[in-house]
DNA sequence: TACTCAGATGCAATCGATTTACATATAGGT
DNA sequence: ACCTATATGTAAATCGATTGCATCTGAGTA
């Protein structure tokens, strides 16, 4: 049983007090092995073939967001995408995302590479809760 | 004379080689008087006393853009935003935004306070063209 | 100053992403 | 196996943004 077996999906959706329904474990699953966030178009179309409707992919996406078993992020093109809460950090913190405005790719960043303390401006204070970088990948 | 005179205004239209009309100087006054970017619907309210259809200063936006008079910045939350392209800066380099994810508001981020230089990702190289740093404001 | 027309505007229709309404189906406890 | 709260499918509505088209106007020119 790995990481991304539909057991082990089951129970975090149990866990979160969840129905453990086909179409949420799909959904759990196609995020669980992608190396990157997926758009709900992404998640859509790899579901569609298992006959799941996409506004239940959209409302699943929310629930599980609100669930906190995933993040949603906007990574700048008005596209939601989703990953799994705890992707690449065992500690479910956030973590920076590089977005190519050329070819749309999308890359997590080791926060080691970018700060995202909190900080001070001008007598407020900011609590940072997400980082995103825009700019160019070396393909483009 | 000031900086945000209709005058002014013009003046920029022109040397972009653009028509001086009162919809594109009333949104370009109106985006030199704010301290932080604007959205479509924000810039539209300001004018519609003008007589202004929304649709123009959607296109007008959009050509600014097009003209590098104005920068568009997608801040996470699904909603274009406008500002001066040389606004907090004579060089007219972007800048950092931070948008409460609560209140919506949005403040303009000193390059001093977050590192925006390039860099290495697995043997990639990434080019930095703008940051976003989404969180809650010290009043929310 | 009047003339002219490429470019700008208003209005309505359209589009694509996302959400909502509602009737039906199903997960999971009893 | 039964029951009920919850999830799903279908269709329609919503929202930000764009496009088509007829009309109007800024600004160069006679």
């Amino acid at each position: 049983m790995n990481d991304s077996s539909p057991a082990v999906m089951k129970t975090l959706l149990k866990q979160a007090g969840m129905r453990a329904t086909p179409a949420r474990i799909a959904t759990l699953t196609v995020l669980s092995q992608s190396s990157k966030p997926l758009s709900h178009a992404e998640v859509s179309a790899e579901l569609e073939n298992l006959g799941v409707d996409k506004t239940t992919v959209y409302r699943n996406l929310n629930d599980l967001v609100g669930a906190n078993l995933l993040r949603r992020a906007e990574l700048g093109d008005h596209i939601w995408r989703f990953e799994l809460a705890n992707h690449h950090d065992e500690a479910c913190s956030p973590h920076p995302h590089f977005l190519c405005i050329d070819c749309g790719d999308v890359f997590c960043i080791d926060e080691k590479y970018l700060q995202t303390t909190d900080f001070q401006l001008e007598n407020k204070n900011f609590t940072v809760k997400e980082i995103l970088v825009r700019g160019q990948c070396n393909k483009c």
